[in-house]
DNA sequence: CTGTTAGCGCATTCAC
DNA sequence: GTGAATGCGCTAACAG
């Protein structure tokens, strides 16, 4: 780096013999400057070197062009995708994505929020995090400009929301269990009360009841659902007197953690034990078996996050109430759940991949 | 939202009877201003729900306190990574992050360098695209601000830049191959002249010369090494006359595509090939059998990056030379290439994962 | 079609 | 210890 670019509008301005304003207009393509002038500033600019100065332009008109996104970590692949998604949509209308992380982190997450509000940002998407149970500085964002929640979100605040439909992804996927000749499924969920969760959850109890199967507590272990809870979730499960059939597991980790499990103690999959899980994560596919799981539809969140928050955004004080959409999972049918294949021809176990499509 | 925030250092200056240059000092912690003062200051300040607004700041002393980092893609962990791994440091020293992704699109790649020159932040941090050939952009970009490369570097710029020895991996990990036996390795590499995989590549023939280990062509295959790129590529070796005993592919991908394949063929995975793959992607570990592969270290290159960086930053437009830090990858043994545990007791196949902490 | 004037909110120089 | 004045770079009335 060296000289720092200094030229500014005047600049091009003295150049050509005229002033700041005709040339911010020229830049700007008014329709009321000749085509000429238009012309020739451009070429000026180019040859000066010229850079338009956003922030001061911000500063004028009170719009950054600048949007917040909060995720408790941008590097899991949901949330990466989510940002993606946000981001190809902002660019499109010139927006850039300031990215900020919470680390679920009660604290930084205030801070954030403040962070970005003094860098007036033009508005804000966030997902809560998990340890967030004041919502106020996300009231006093909201006042101030656009707010909107996806996935992660709260009923105390009466806010615009994109979420996936979490009861129904753990219904259809329980369901699937079901006809798959399941009937002692076990359910791996989070000791939060994070309403994603909840509602998976009740997903799961809502289709055994529509099943007419009988709910047992004593197969609903609760854990951070990473790797290793899933390992010692199952674990549990494996001293139980009456062994599970299924487990179907709010997160993939938690899945894989049993799936590992299962293959040590050689417990055959689907035939012994289905398996399930939830999110899609990209090594689901890869896994051996592969694992039936419930799609986020991350990308188009992002893509419907970020539309819906700049029909916001371009609405402006005009009134609006917060919207609320939902968006419906796909089931991810995979080996791990096939049980019915088995039942007919146990020797494909070893078969390796049906359809990694499917 | 509603009221917008109106309130300036000149609101909190009225309501005290003093003015905004105090405030604005009170604010800053100037120790030229006495204590009550600032004690008052801060209060109003709080009760009139003052936020500062950063961008007349930045526009007022030239400093936005915003890098921009542009990366190919945003939702590829490794990426993902770099950037969280940049963010945690940023963070820290009070900075915020604008995430651009270039999608490997050479004119994406220049409005953005140009959005974020614009955007007037202090710094980009960037990975190269993969198609990227002409430079001039980043000169522009260096001309002006502190500019860093990481993974995905040039030579043809004189820049600081973070990046692993791609070198190293490759000749590491085909040494571990040769010694766990295989004679014939294959290796897989991208069709594009990314360095990092002509690095990759030359590791690996090194390895092969300095073991006396004569090179094939024939066992080099080009491709984009996805998936489906592994799978063709594994399909061609299959019809080579002498098949290869090991396969090593620059990316996981194409070494997963390529353990589909053998597994579909009932081909033992190490006993008859071996397999490496590169990158260390999540579900590597996941895999039956877990792959062998190379780890990025891609938090600690964000956050290396960002150390290097901010140094670079405050040094300001002192003279320092651009520097080079290069990374030492790890290679990360697990089950698909450990040939020699199965040549003893070949049962062991079927055992599943013996370390996934590999 | 173009120039003049003014100000966005803040930080800083120079006063006192 | 505090106030007054000025300008960062740009845009938007209001003139003409």
């Amino acid at each position: 780096m060296a000289g720092k670019s200094k030229t500014t509008i005047h600049d091009i301005a003295s150049k050509l013999n005229i002033t700041a304003s005709t040339v911010s207009r020229a830049l700007n393509n008014n329709p009321r400057i000749s085509e000429t002038t238009k012309k020739a500033v451009q070429k000026a600019a180019k040859q000066l070197g010229y850079q338009p100065n956003n922030i001061a332009a911000a500063l004028r008109h009170g719009r950054s062009h600048i949007i917040g996104i909060i995720v408790p970590t941008a590097d899991r692949t949901f949330f990466a995708s989510v940002v993606r998604g946000v981001e190809e949509i902002a660019n499109k209308i010139g927006y850039k994505v300031i990215i900020c992380q919470s680390y679920d982190n009660y604290n930084t997450e205030v801070q954030t929020v403040d962070a970005l509000l003094s860098a007036r940002v033009d508005g804000i998407i966030a997902s809560i995090g998990k340890n967030t149970e004041d919502f106020s500085h996300y009231k006093r964002a909201q006042e101030k400009l656009p707010l909107l929640l996806f996935d992660r979100t709260t009923d105390k605040l009466e806010v615009s929301q994109v979420v996936i439909d979490d009861f129904l992804g753990g219904y259809k996927i329980t369901e699937h269990l079901i006809e798959q000749g399941c009937r002692r499924i076990a359910h791996f969920t989070s000791s939060k009360k994070v309403s994603i969760y909840k509602e998976r959850l009740r997903g799961y109890t809502e289709a055994l009841k529509d099943h007419g199967i009988p709910f047992d507590q004593a197969l609903v272990v609760e854990s951070n659902m990473q790797l290793e809870d899933g390992r010692t979730s199952m674990e549990a499960l494996l001293k139980l007197d009456q062994l599970p059939d299924a487990v179907f597991s709010a997160s993939d980790y938690g899945a894989m953690g049993a799936m590992q499990v299962l293959k040590e103690r050689k417990i055959r999959i689907p035939q012994e034990v289905a398996l399930a899980g939830f999110m899609n994560e990209p090594f689901t596919s890869f896994s051996d078996p592969p694992l039936t799981t419930v799609d986020q539809l991350s990308i188009s969140m992002g893509n419907v996050a970020a539309e819906l928050f700049f029909e916001q955004l371009k609405a402006g004080d005009k009134k609006h109430l917060p919207q609320r959409t939902v968006l419906k999972p796909e089931i991810i049918i995979r080996q791990s759940s096939l049980k019915r294949d088995y039942a007919k021809d146990d020797k494909e176990q070893q078969e390796g991949y049906i359809s990694l499509k499917a």
